[in-house]
DNA sequence: CATTGTAGTGAACAAAAGGTCACTTGTCAA
DNA sequence: TTGACAAGTGACCTTTTGTTCACTACAATG
């Protein structure tokens, strides 16, 4: 119960934060949805801004250790269907995490506040996501399923909606099917625009 | 000086909502960053929240008039070159005007927390735009400038990126030429995939 | 000129905020 | 058993916040 006590200060921070911003959250509340008083927190976290600094720290980290890494690359698909699926899947996690929603909610609010968090939401938001399709298309580029063309071109126009759309989840969650529903039907005009059409007969080598 | 002062408030206002958001802002700044002492502004508004309210208003009432009206919709192009020049002059207007930088900032700030706002966001950063651009690419199809495709799907696809850079824009304002240039090479890119190759000495009719 | 209403001031207030500290409690090691 | 330490409490403090109000200055109107 010890140790504990930290983890669920940082995770109730992130879930306050996600709500009512940094300025929006007091420390007294945060406390209270944890069955704590207010200088209970101060027992783990030396300031309000020393528990926001911490939670970015968190953030910082798990963005680096799920998205940064290579081993969480996904891998390259070897069909179209695949491919789709694959995004589905991935965006499926992104909408549903609670955690990683928290996450996005909290970057978007804090966004022009907080240098770190202006970083960190151009990574998740941008970047990221782009830089992790420009290796996907590569790869599909090469196993001939999509078209030869500017890779990371590809990425940020592929990537964008899907990430504006994963937004308007964050913003009103009521239109989620529909939003996802929109994805795919995006993704699948997006191979239908890219993707080689193989003539009968001819295969990948 | 007398019904200025209202307007002023307002302006100022929407500049500390959009740095500083809602929570974060409190009145006696804002005064005086009018030269008004904080009983002043109540003279004219009777709560923060009212002054909230009437600024949303405000950003509501812009937005259609703006955006919403028929005579603001863009014309038609008829070249593809003039496609691209329309995208960056809209794209440098929204990216250089103070007010519409500021009211994307508070939209994205207040976006979790006020109803209104939330539906005005996603205008704003979605469904605006795409609406919009629905019309022009049903027009260029008409026009034989781009291939017949699901016109709402084409806008979808061609604004969401550049809205991303726009907010891009708003987070990291260094970044701004950068994003420019790349919001031009996305709409040549654009323009390649679902440009219409006219076979020499075939026209439009 | 008298009056009336509007814009603005400054002092005051209650509530809420972040933070401190002396104290209790429970656990574990010597 | 005892000493030490980490975790948690409750009372208290200071600052900040939104808001009110009696008052002044002044322009317009009759």
């Amino acid at each position: 119960m010890a140790k504990d006590t930290k983890e669920r200060i940082l995770m109730a921070a992130l879930d306050m934060f996600s709500i009512k911003g940094y300025e929006g959250t007091n420390i007294r509340e945060l406390a209270a949805s944890l069955g704590l008083v207010k200088s209970g927190i101060y027992k783990h976290y030396e300031s309000k801004e020393a528990l926001w600094n911490a939670l970015l720290d968190r953030m910082i980290a798990y963005y680096g250790k799920r998205f940064g890494s290579a081993e969480h690359l996904p891998p390259v698909p070897d069909s179209l269907e695949k491919f789709v699926s694959m995004t589905m899947r991935m965006v499926n996690l992104t909408i549903h995490d609670d955690q990683i929603v928290k996450t996005r909610k909290v970057l978007t609010l804090e966004q022009y506040r907080d240098e770190r968090a202006r970083d960190l939401a151009t990574k998740h938001f941008l970047t990221g996501l782009t830089k992790m399709f420009t290796l996907v298309f590569t790869g599909m580029m090469d196993k001939g399923l999509i078209r030869r063309d500017d890779p990371a071109m590809l990425a940020f126009a592929y990537t964008a909606p899907i990430s504006a759309l994963i937004h308007l989840c964050d913003r009103e969650p009521e239109k989620t099917e529909e939003a996802i529903r929109t994805i795919e039907a995006f993704s699948r005009h997006f191979i239908q625009v890219y993707g080689e059409t193989l003539s009968f007969g001819e295969s990948k080598h």
